[in-house]
DNA sequence: CATGAATGAGTGTTCATTCAT
DNA sequence: TATGAATGAACACTCATTCAT
């Protein structure tokens, strides 16, 4: 806002894109309040515009919301990708994974925290959609699993949905404690938390499933 | 829990504990749709009443969820004291809670997951309530993982405070993807969760946290 | 409003019915400003009560438009109806529906009105049903015009499609410069309408359509 | 639309005038959506430009649409005025009025409609002036009327201001059901239209008021 | 001429809560 | 206890209009 003097470098930095603006208040204003208890009157005022306004930005409040999501769509695949062209075994892929999907949870707290959190107030095919990728997301990191377990670095036994949803909790619920402003070093959080993931992987004995009939019997006593 | 038996036919089913209803309806409606998009109307449409006539049994929309939270400190608090006075190693004392709490998740899963998603929307004293029971549960389950590296069953250098978040965040996860109708029976879960985190707690070696000086260095470059 | 006093007869006439009031303050307001420019807050203010109360009594604007128009359709049908039971000659049906149909008209000007100019604003089901009874009721009438024609009381030639909207939007017309508080008694009226419409049906020459060739001949020059 | 080229020869179709198509636009959306409905965005998506753009070619919402009237008003002052000047028997001027009258509405559909439906959407001095022209408009049908009954080709007994009203509603009411790409040619509807109103002037016997005192009666009754 | 961001008042609708009956 | 009418504030969203660029 001060220099709009020289305006060679305008559009990199003296006039913001209030576009950009807007999805960046969405994001914190969903993330403390709550996609529901947020009213776009919450964003407005951040944004330092009349609500009216913001909808030369935006379609609608779902579509807001959406629209964060795509970003952290974009951002989490490109992650997997890149795991996947990884030349490593499958642990040290899995390893790596883990430290930067944690670290991707750390330096977007908010983002990350709606991405998990607020996709039920999606509707129609922009539900559909992101359920869609959820789905394919946890498919790819089951076959990372299940990989080591072809490797010989997990034990054939592992059940690889429960360990696959186990490790995505795990790393979901650093936005509920972690604060940016704190003393934690967010690399180091992603290297305990992907240590943690290792050993857990590496180290859980199979167990069996117990067969229907044994199930049921017991679901009576 | 044990002795509805005498005040008449009540325990048998006949005259139902409306106020008992109202808890459980919005225990239901506030988790499928959420505590701020949930409404009033909602839950007094499940309980078969006008909304007017709902508030002969709460204050206010509020106070209804304050209500359900009492009713999961007090089962979870029972808990945590019930392994406190376990006679055996701290491992598994920690192996058993694990259990127990993944258990008490899967066979609560919409009060559990209310519990852990909700209570932003609590205000004043029974936010700050709510708050201090949780810090207080998180000290004691970290005393768990404490023992664990006494006795010798951790490494001293896992970083108990993210174990801590690691573990109860991973359990927290279980509502997410857990259906009661589903085919995975509770009891086998909950015996591969605790597997997982225990798993977890005695294989992940300690890692150094770097100095602040060094974090310093590194953000810059 | 002149005798609460007797209050056995409350529920008769005491007390009014505030769900018809609601109906007959949305009849005024609709037609004096047209259904799109009027608020449900100039109906609100008509009834006495805030906008929001309004939503007890009605689901949306939009049902309140069809509410209005279900009446209208039942009363419009009852007619129709009761002229087809008529054991009259044709011509003589037909001039009793248009004074009768004239004076529906003149005693609900404002219905009336509605009823042919708002029904575009109706969407979905609503509009294909008002849509369905209009082609319903237009139908009827021909009907009676056919029967002069078979009669012998109107000529062969006559058009019965153009000669049915032309009655009926002459009919249709009347509110536009009827007012009830004026010196024009409506039953006079009615039966001035009901000759016009006779005298229209009973000595209108046929006249050939023009061939489609001639038509397109014409149109060229 | 083809030859944009020689922009010299503007008026021969070369270079649109933007100005018209505003108009014609807004001619289009308003008839479609009721003037009320219809947005000043939805015009300008229509001509392809911003709608703040809009507002180069015209003051308000309103002025556009009283805008749209005075052509209409010109045309249909043109047209009474030349039937004024026709050199013929009152019934046959009453004739031609009607024909020419119908072939204008069904030549321009959306403006006749527009011109008897959206009135009262003008206030202050532009209502005012429009309503002055229409009732300027009804003496001067009415004394076509008048001078049929003079000339002995209409009942003496006639009530002018009906007829009047009668004739003008029923060629109104075209604009709902004509389509100009249907298979009605328009001069043919024309004459028939004529026919049917002539018809009426000529056969309608007078009926005799009723004086206030019987309606009186009749009321109370 | 045209743009597009911004305004500010207004729209229909929802909702937690109250209270006389 | 239960009802249902009523409240009043809030909500998401729309729109005619303005104006600096």
């Amino acid at each position: 806002m001060a220099t709009r003097v020289q305006s060679g470098k305008a559009a990199a930095g003296g006039r913001r894109n209030r576009a950009d603006e807007v999805l960046r208040a969405a994001v914190e204003i969903f993330h403390d309040k709550g996609y529901a208890a947020a009213s776009i009157q919450d964003v407005a005022d951040r944004v330092g515009v009349l609500k009216g306004s913001l909808y030369h930005y935006i379609d609608s409040k779902e579509e807001l919301l959406a629209r964060i999501f795509e970003q952290s769509d974009r951002e989490s695949f490109a992650l997997i990708e890149e795991m996947e062209a990884l030349d490593v075994d499958a642990l040290q892929r899995l390893r790596e994974f883990s430290r930067l999907w944690s670290l991707w949870y750390l330096r977007n707290v908010e983002r990350a925290s709606l991405y998990f959190n607020e996709w039920k107030h999606l509707t129609g095919d922009r539900l559909a959609g992101v359920t869609a990728q959820r789905h394919e997301y946890e498919k790819r990191i089951a076959k990372m699993i299940d990989d080591c377990k072809r490797e010989g670095t997990a034990d054939k036994g592992l059940d690889t949905r429960y360990a696959c949803f186990f490790l995505l909790s795990a790393i979901n619920g650093l936005p509920v404690w972690y604060r940016p402003r704190g003393a934690d070093p967010a690399e180091h959080i992603a290297n305990v938390y992907a240590d943690m993931i290792v050993a857990m992987v590496q180290h859980t004995k199979g167990r069996k499933r117990p067969s229907k009939a044994k199930a049921r019997a017991r679901k009576k006593s």
